[in-house]
DNA sequence: AACAAAGTACGAAACTCTTCGTTGACATCT
DNA sequence: AGATGTCAACGAAGAGTTTCGTACTTTGTT
């Protein structure tokens, strides 16, 4: 059984794989350095040990190595997301919900989302 | 302006001093040895540690000092929520609070809580 | 062949977090 | 007063994360 729970920076990282699908050191670097002024190197760094962990798998039969996430972004987010609701809302889910609910960067489009997204759920459980 | 997130082990320790009220490091430690196997010494320089931060104050009036919350904990919870929608959901409210609800760990009642708690939300933006 | 460019690998430094041992102060009991 | 117990303070160690410089390798160009 492998270890979930990425860092932050390595988080980052798989947001590039997730969404620009299995990418060289450098095309990662090249989306991360301007909104975080991170090194190559580092990036590189990073997906080594990511590797290690099993975070990402890698093809190295080029000269560049390509790298593509290994672990799904729904997987990752279910294991965060829980992992928050057993650190600060007593592992209740519900609360972890109806508090980022009424935050205010919940907006009423959200509000409307989650809605729809319940009333499909419910609907489904009655079929 | 402070920094909000706590880390792990504060979290635990503002979890029992929100729910038992300031308490003495023993008291702490009380709570928090059995389930954790926390030493007592840890207990207190976490705490000092907090107190520096902001996280906890202190009365050091009597022999035993008493600590008590100094952040609320809906803020420190809208803070991760809103830490943990930027870093793994694209700043997404909405998509967090759907994985959360697609989750086993998600149960009808839990479904349930929530599609009240939505109901009074539109109730009162209607009102 | 020599040189430059682009890559990977490695090691180490700087930080943060968590943990606890040790020390010294203070209190209590006999 | 002396012994015992309780407490805060401090320092430091170990682990994990993030960062990058440096060195080595491979490829391409002249």
């Amino acid at each position: 059984m492998q270890e979930k729970r990425p860092t932050e920076a390595e988080m980052a990282i798989l947001g590039v794989l997730w969404s620009h699908g299995a990418s060289t050191v450098r095309a990662v670097h090249a989306v991360l350095e301007p909104e975080r002024g991170i090194g190559y190197t580092t990036v590189l760094k990073l997906l080594q040990i990511m590797l290690d962990k099993g975070l990402v798998e890698r093809d190295a039969s080029k000269r560049s190595h390509v790298y593509a996430a290994s672990v799904e972004r729904a997987a990752i987010q279910h294991a965060l997301v829980d992992d928050l609701a057993d650190k600060a809302f007593g592992g209740s889910t519900a609360s972890l919900v109806m508090r980022a609910l009424s935050s205010e960067h919940a907006s009423p489009t959200d509000i409307a989302e989650v809605r729809a997204f319940l009333d499909q759920l419910e609907g489904a459980d009655e079929a």
